[in-house]
RNA sequence: GGGUUGGUAGCUCAAUGGUAGAGCAGCGCCCUUUUAAGGCGUUGGUUGUGGGUUCGAGUCCCACCCAACCCA
């Protein structure tokens, strides 16, 4: 695209003259006594070391250079001195640049400054590059940039890398939790016929052999259902879900969810595990069960108190004290005009529960920071889960809320197949070739009681690492390709 | 989908409607323990895209593209 820009067309110069020099610009394999932080961590004056990694500062002295050497666990000073490696070889270092991966043999010794450096014997080029990175002090700050060019980002800002290396963990920990609690983690269908599992508006594909339209899945959860008929009695899946709906600070078309079924527990086991589960990953990744959201300058500005046991309350009591303990003996009309002086907005259009659900997530959801498992939710906004024994208005579910946001609900699945069937029709409404009978099949052949539960991973990380939109803890966020 | 803000050199940012600039990076020179090294000099621009107003547009107007935030 740029071709004929000045910076391209330089390094492409030295590109040329290295392979005329008979240097590959591009190396093999580089033997490394190990990583920078390795070596950071295991240095030891006089010893020799191999290391490599990207050129990323150059202080030039005349008859020697300090460079900074730096892979993904640190950095690591280098010292060049002409009389050491040459006039041959000092002309081939003079052809390098910013961002050039480079191997080096050297010996470790401290500046009077105090600073670990490696004095090169021995280097070679392992990667030319023909663009320069962001600037080192700044760094990349353009969102879109660090978005669409996540690379940048990671080699530039290490908050990002860090958020990332958490990401990680949290996944790896989840795994080892449930694993370590006889779960066993399967695989479902991407592809599924018919998506169920969910209320969401998928993705559509085509099968070209079958002559068969397929959608990628909303949720895994009919299939683990499935498993449960089969005799898996405790079941999980970390995996993508793909929804075809808007995206936001909160929303990714695709993104990560956790899904477990245990056979013969209830929603309060659920409960328990998810508070184990998390309180295993804060103390794990974060190292602490109070977890800090800071801003740029470093400044607290959240603190979420994971410590057990956490906040369990029927979201009938948590509209009461958010709108008033006379909510649900208001009229209809009432309840609207309470609406205006909360400064709540709602539409006309709404139906009654749809109102009360509006005041929950703008008066009770969004000011819930620290952990609450909402309990007895109506039956209106969670189709698919038993009905309460008592009160059969309400099902026995939990959703959890932590810093504002739903991170997942958590069922007593209902295991009734004529129910579910009937649940499974008044959802689809006119459209019954939705129904998955093959799901329906399954359970009349008899599903135990399960609880299940489903774990947002993207919102998870964003709470415990503080980040603010769901792109920042997803590598390679969905953009609109870019075009003038 | 609607509203607001933004898009200027590789990066980070300036620029009342009046010659598009700085720092870093680059290039040249000086310097053998620097670390945001320093000093002197210097190159680099289709101001997101396309129209319009104007003697003159980065700046004002219209449309479009992309992003962020808020709302639906």
């Amino acid at each position: 695209m740029d071709e004929e820009n000045e910076l391209i067309a330089n390094r492409r110069q030295k590109l040329e003259t290295l392979r005329a020099r008979g240097e590959a610009p591009f190396g093999r394999s580089f033997e490394i006594s190990g990583t920078i932080g390795e070596m950071r961590d295991n240095f030891a004056e006089g010893e020799t070391r191999r290391a490599a990694g990207r050129i990323t500062a150059h202080r030039d002295m005349g008859k020697s250079h300090f460079l900074d050497l730096r892979d993904a666990t640190g950095r690591m000073q280098i010292y060049v001195q002409a009389k050491e490696l040459g006039p041959e070889r000092m002309e081939i270092f003079g052809l390098l640049d910013l961002g050039d991966f480079i191997g080096v043999e050297g010996t470790c010794f401290l500046t009077k400054t105090g600073e670990p450096t490696l004095k090169v014997q021995r280097f070679e080029v392992l990667a030319k590059t023909l663009r320069p990175l962001p600037e080192k002090w700044h760094g990349l700050t353009d969102v879109e940039a660090r978005y669409r060019q996540r690379y940048l980002d990671l080699v530039t800002n290490e908050r990002s890398r860090e958020i990332f290396v958490q990401r990680i963990a949290i996944l790896r920990e989840t795994r080892q939790f449930m694993q370590a609690r006889g779960f066993l983690e399967v695989e479902t269908p991407m592809l599924q016929a018919v998506p169920g599992g969910a209320a969401a508006e998928p993705f559509r594909t085509h099968h070209n052999a079958l002559g068969l339209d397929l959608y990628l899945r909303i949720a895994p959860e009919l299939y683990l259902k499935r498993l449960l008929v089969g005799g898996f009695n405790k079941v999980f899946e970390v995996n993508r879900n793909f929804r075809n709906e808007g995206i936001s600070r909160r929303h990714n078309p695709e993104f990560t969810m956790l899904e477990a079924y245990w056979a013969y527990a209830d929603f309060e086991k659920m409960a328990e595990l998810v508070e184990e589960l998390i309180c295993h990953l804060a103390a794990t990744v974060i190292g602490s069960l109070e977890v800090q959201h800071r801003d740029a300058e470093g400044n607290v500005t959240r603190t979420i108190n994971l410590a057990r046991p956490w906040r369990r309350a029927p979201y009938r009591q948590l509209v009461r004290e958010a709108a008033g303990a006379d909510w649900f003996d208001l009229t209809s009309e009432g309840r609207r005009e309470k609406c205006v002086e909360l400064g709540v907005e709602i539409n006309p259009r709404m139906a009654d529960y749809e109102v009360t659900q509006q005041v929950f997530e703008k008066l009770v959801e969004e000011k819930t920071f620290d952990p609450c498992f909402v309990t007895q939710c109506p039956k209106e906004l969670v189709p698919l889960a038993k009905q309460n024994l008592v009160d059969d208005s309400l099902v026995d579910v939990f959703e959890l809320i932590i810093n504002g946001q739903e991170i997942g609900p958590g069922y007593s699945e209902l295991n009734d197949p004529l129910l579910q069937r009937q649940r499974l029709l008044e959802q689809a409404g006119e459209e019954t070739q939705n129904l998955d009978e093959d799901f329906l099949l399954a359970l009349e052949h008899g599903m135990p009681p399960a609880g299940g539960v489903g774990i947002g991973i993207d919102r998870l990380t964003m709470f415990l690492t503080g980040a603010q939109s769901i792109r920042d803890v997803i590598l390679f966020p969905l953009l609109k390709p870019k075009r003038d």
